[in-house]
DNA sequence: CTATCCTTCTTACACTGTGTAATTTCGAGG
DNA sequence: CCTCGAAATTACACAGTGTAAGAAGGATAG
């Protein structure tokens, strides 16, 4: 018995979401991991290779009378991506695994106003529209990441003044026909780092957390459902009302005390030559004693934040991508620490009857720009099952 | 189009979470509010008419032509319901709308032990059982609510030595044929005060939270969607690490400093005198200024936890449910302060874009056992679209 | 090069659930 | 009793999936 009904595109969004994850694999598999008979997938598999979005690349049988039809994106499908972080435009032109182009990047005005981050948005998509026309190449979609962004019909941006409803609209001008989506830029690393695994494919919950010049967050579902990821504002979660000032307005906010800003503080130093550092893979360099502590108090705070949120919303696995990685074992172990501290029901290891919780430290791409636009690209068309999107009156989603 | 795909089960359980919401309405506003057409809506009120779920009672139109049959939950329909709260047991029979036929409470042993618990469980089933056939009246269904209860196969319960499976089994025995839910307390108490405003059809997500002896909450999402309860477990966010110890082995947790038990002692009075006073309307009595101020930064907190927790998943409505609600509006006044310092994007009022929030104070039903039980087992009948309930295992969901 | 055997892949059919539109029913008033 | 106007029902079409039977394809042996 059918007990989960899903539109077509719903279905088409799951197995184009296995695929994605995988990089291809057998029809038994693909059936079995999202919850369809083979008659749906051949079904489905027909309509996506009629549309040029699959294709079935021919592998030697691995046993007698065994599949030799491997089901897989076209790995000629381009999408598109914009990004901004660090002071930065980022615009490309990449493949869904991950393979880049074409890379692009143009420096903001050190204090950016509407005009000039206007006017370099419009080099960048100049670039972006000259290649693509050089090489002949049209990207299924453009995503586009902008730090601060809160919908399209949200609040004005306080990190970058950007319209998004300019750039959208000039976005299709430039691209007539190409889907066009919006998001946080933590949402798009959070689609850069979304998990593959086998697991992944089960119902479970992630939560993403992102380290950088600002803190945020998201929560993904890559199951089977493929859901949104969506965009939590956990930098903002108050940890001490008493504690420094965040731009948000409020005091102690997670991100007063753990962005990069607020680390480089902590260590005497400033935030570009310690992002460098990072890049390099230098880590963090000589610390005090002093600051080994203080240090070691952000990663118990971070954890316990994590922990709490855990308590709201449980999660089977917790990626921390930001400057955490780049530290030492010792000192990362603060934030288990932390997370041990407030998670209800169990540690990290899994307590009695509470399921375990992994946590994932991951290097943030400095500099890799736009891989996580092009990420939430591919995640993006993939959402929509390869067809032109929904608006979001339809999908009652805020968009982010 | 139907972007919106159901399962027969899902669009009775849309159609009778409304009707249990309004009262019974006119099928045109059912549809609306069911997002359906006429047609199917007479489809399926037709069906569940045959089965017995609902009735149509006759009212004078409104307007020439117009609607005379108003569709209604049957009267007639009981559920059953048990709770354990304050040192009592409590079972019970009643409607679907609230009203109440029988209860009858029974104290447990002030130390309780299994077997002492099952004793008094026997002694209440047999109250409600012996009842049921004398009066001929059959539940449709049974829930339980149990504090401490964190699912069928989660971990032993802390809070009161009852083994799940063996009551899931015993009122299987007792009435058979008769759909069993088992839940936390907590999400009992949800259910009990999930608003039924027109509001509510939409999309909108509550936050429930419970300040009684333990500290629990839960997400719902009383729209269309017909979605569960999900129990969250902010008593044990971590506020402070340095904080008092909490039952669950942590320090700080809310529930160590905003239960009954901790305003009891903050107060320097018995909890049960504290109950007690609540329960008869006579509020917290005299304290002195320093007991106030401590009690305002409890509240503070109060606050500072619900707005962390909206930072990780928005909601429209915020209920507080429990001895807040018995305090002059001056003190309670500090909830909405704390919630300000930390939610993001925007105050109470909704911010700058930021969807405004709506808080709630809710005086627990002290001493009205096993309401909150039968509350949830309306809910739980019609979660269920009045079938028999789906195997946890297909559902994919905690038992919670 | 063909026959055979094995599984994979496809497809016809049945079933569920909904919306559209035509039809029927129903209550109220003259 | 008839008529009007809206509500309520129902026949039909359409979307989506599972079941099961049939078609197709690769590997091996002769």
């Amino acid at each position: 018995m059918a007990e989960l009904l899903r539109t077509r595109r719903q279905t088409r969004a799951t197995i184009l979401a296995r695929l994605l994850a995988t990089g291809g694999c057998f029809r038994q598999r693909l059936a079995a991991e999202c919850r369809l008979t083979e008659a749906s997938i051949s079904r489905i598999v027909a309509e996506l290779r009629e549309e040029g979005v699959v294709e079935e690349l021919r592998r030697p049988a691995p046993h007698p009378g065994g599949p030799t039809q491997l089901v897989a994106l076209r790995q000629d499908l381009r999408v598109a991506g914009i990004e901004i972080a660090h002071g930065r435009l980022a615009v490309g032109l990449g493949r869904l695994a991950g393979a880049v182009d074409m890379a692009e990047r143009l420096d903001l005005p050190a204090a950016p106003e509407a005009a000039g981050v206007q006017a370099v948005l419009e080099r960048g998509l100049a670039a972006l529209a000259g290649y693509c026309a050089m090489q002949r190449l049209a990207p299924r979609r453009i995503a586009v990441a902008i730090p601060g962004f809160r919908g399209l019909d949200g609040p004005p941006n306080p990190i970058l003044p950007l319209d998004p409803a300019w750039l959208a609209a000039r976005l299709r001008a430039a691209f007539p026909e190409v889907p066009v989506a919006l998001a946080n830029a933590t949402t798009a690393h959070a689609a850069l780092h979304l998990p593959g695994d086998a697991a992944a494919a089960g119902q479970s919950r992630q939560l993403f957390v992102y380290l950088g010049h600002g803190v945020g967050g998201a929560w993904a579902e890559p199951g089977v459902a493929a859901g949104p990821i969506r965009p939590v504002e956990i930098g903002h979660v108050v940890v001490d009302r008493a504690g420094p000032a965040c731009r948000c307005g409020h005091r102690g906010c997670l991100e007063a005390i753990a962005s990069t800003a607020a680390i480089a503080r902590l260590c005497g130093r400033p935030e570009s030559r310690l992002i460098a550092g990072f890049a390099e893979g230098a880590g963090i360099g000589r610390l005090t004693s002093a600051q080994q502590a203080a240090l070691r108090q952000v990663l118990l705070q971070i954890g316990l934040v994590i922990g709490n949120a855990l308590n709201l919303l449980p999660a089977s696995l917790v990626a921390l991508c930001g400057w955490p990685a780049a530290l030492p074992e010792t000192l990362r172990g603060a934030v288990a620490e932390g997370l041990d501290a407030s998670l209800f029901g169990g540690s990290l290891a899994g307590g009695p009857g509470g399921s375990p919780v992994a946590l994932r430290f991951l290097l943030p791409a400095f500099g890799a720009a736009p891989r996580a636009a092009l990420a939430l690209a591919a995640h993006s068309l993939v959402r929509d099952g390869a067809l032109a999107p929904l608006p979001a009156a339809v999908t009652g989603l805020r968009a982010g």
